[in-house]
DNA sequence: ACCCACTGTCTCAGATCCGAGACACAAGCG
DNA sequence: CGCTTGTGTCTCGGATCTGAGACAGTGGGT
């Protein structure tokens, strides 16, 4: 297979920009990438010139262009699966009055493609766009215990695989599996503080025609708000969302995920 | 300045996809963009390498990756505006009880960064993502009222320049000049059915340390369902949002958009 | 005002790529 | 089952690019 290093350069450089919290000079895309200067500046003139990318010359300092998050939006559009999810998660939410989210796994990490965020309360860190080691999430493990022990076994090989935050999560493949069982025990996955402390989530896994979880719809809710009966509530809500969604994407050709 | 084809093209690749309301064929894509079949696998082969497109055999198509999504949240998260404005605009939402968007004027469009639903109330066209042009809605209003009369000109030289839709929406330079000058004279901006028949909406612009115009904070509401008090308080709350905005990024270095 | 480090532009030849077209395979239709 | 159309892979040489390094300009520190 031939090459093409000038694509995969000028890719590398958005990879790199949207690794930033905030626009860099081309000198550090150079450092980073280990490219020549000219190639960078050549480089960042083809992605300005389709306005992938947006030079601040007052600044001195490239950051990702408009082009780059209409492609975002784009990907989400083209997703049947967010559209079904997005009005089903609406009605979630003003029904649970606490902020929904909806996710895929990708890897062994879960990205979030939706928040619906209840009146009165904020954001949280499970915004759209983020990714979140799937064991640390209730949305996470959700499908995690949907898959069969093989696949898990695959995209968690040893311990090294897992990520532990806040002292939270599964810190051994066995904790791991045991976690799992325990969801398709209770019929629903649920976390306390290991995304956020002081916050829980509860969730359910939306599966495919083949039984295949394709996303996870969550309830996020402050722990102290809520107590263990309140929790069943609103886990039940969250997997009838689910299961909504999964009837209504039975029949449709599986989606790119 | 030398070029370099392979990055343009995968670059072109992308953009096509994304216009896209569905994966397409990799024939489909080579016949738009006038490409070889040869060049266009092979850009696609890179373009998957790096994960922003994504090939579903069982289709035979192609469509964005999840690389192409975290591009464009990246994007968003390197705005220091939208952060400001999400906190915002959620607190307009939640007084207001009408949907609110944030949104950026790019060229003769405008651009929607932001959407925050109210509870019971359905998302509408103005969904983050989409781009509509500007002396459509009121946002864009707001926004082009708040330039100086020659950047308006440049912008829109000719009629040719004006979109109408639904029937609404200025025909004429002048009709789009009397509608900037009832902007001032009102102190915002609306909108009757432009953008979803049935649905208004009144708005107010962003302005950064010069009074440049860099965002516009809206309200969409049915239009039965508001009177023209009513009105006038969300116009009101609109413009408060804005201006707490505008003193909030006063002080920042101008951000990219 | 001067100096230094960095930004941004430009050239051109040795190195390397791009794409025409052949080939194998797959899907759909009669 | 056979045929047609489309998908996807592969080769290689003429055409073209890549990037070292020179140069000019800019901004910040002393």
């Amino acid at each position: 297979m031939a090459n093409a290093p000038a694509a995969t350069q000028a890719l590398a450089v958005l990879k790199l920009l949207a690794e930033q919290a905030a626009p860099v000079p081309a000198a550090t895309i150079a450092r980073a990438l280990e490219l020549p200067r000219s190639t960078v500046y050549h480089l960042l003139a083809v992605l300005q010139g389709e306005g992938f990318v947006a030079h601040l010359p007052e600044e001195r300092r490239y950051g990702l262009g408009v082009a780059a998050f209409e492609l975002g939006f784009a990907y989400s559009r083209q997703q049947p699966l967010r559209w079904i999810a997005q009005v089903v998660l609406a009605r979630l939410v003003d029904a649970s009055t606490h902020n929904g989210h909806f996710a895929v796994l990708h890897g062994t990490d879960v990205l979030y493609l939706i928040e619906e965020r209840a009146p009165g309360r904020a954001s949280l860190v499970t915004d759209v766009g983020v990714r979140l080691p799937a064991p640390l999430t209730a949305s996470g493990l959700a499908m995690l215990a949907a898959l069969p022990a093989q696949q898990v076994a695959a995209l968690f090989p040893s311990r090294r695989a897992l990520v532990r935050r806040h002292d939270a999560g599964p810190g051994t493949l066995t904790e791991l599996r045991r976690s799992l069982a325990a969801v398709r025990r209770d019929g629903y996955a649920h976390e306390d503080g290991s995304v956020t402390p002081g916050f829980a989530s509860v969730a359910s896994a939306v599966l495919d025609h083949v039984g295949h979880p394709v996303a996870a719809v969550a309830l996020t809710f402050p722990t102290a708000e809520v107590d263990a009966e309140a929790r069943s509530t609103l886990a039940a809500q969250a997997g009838r969302a689910a299961a909504r969604i999964s009837r209504q994407i039975r029949g449709r050709p599986a989606g790119a995920a």
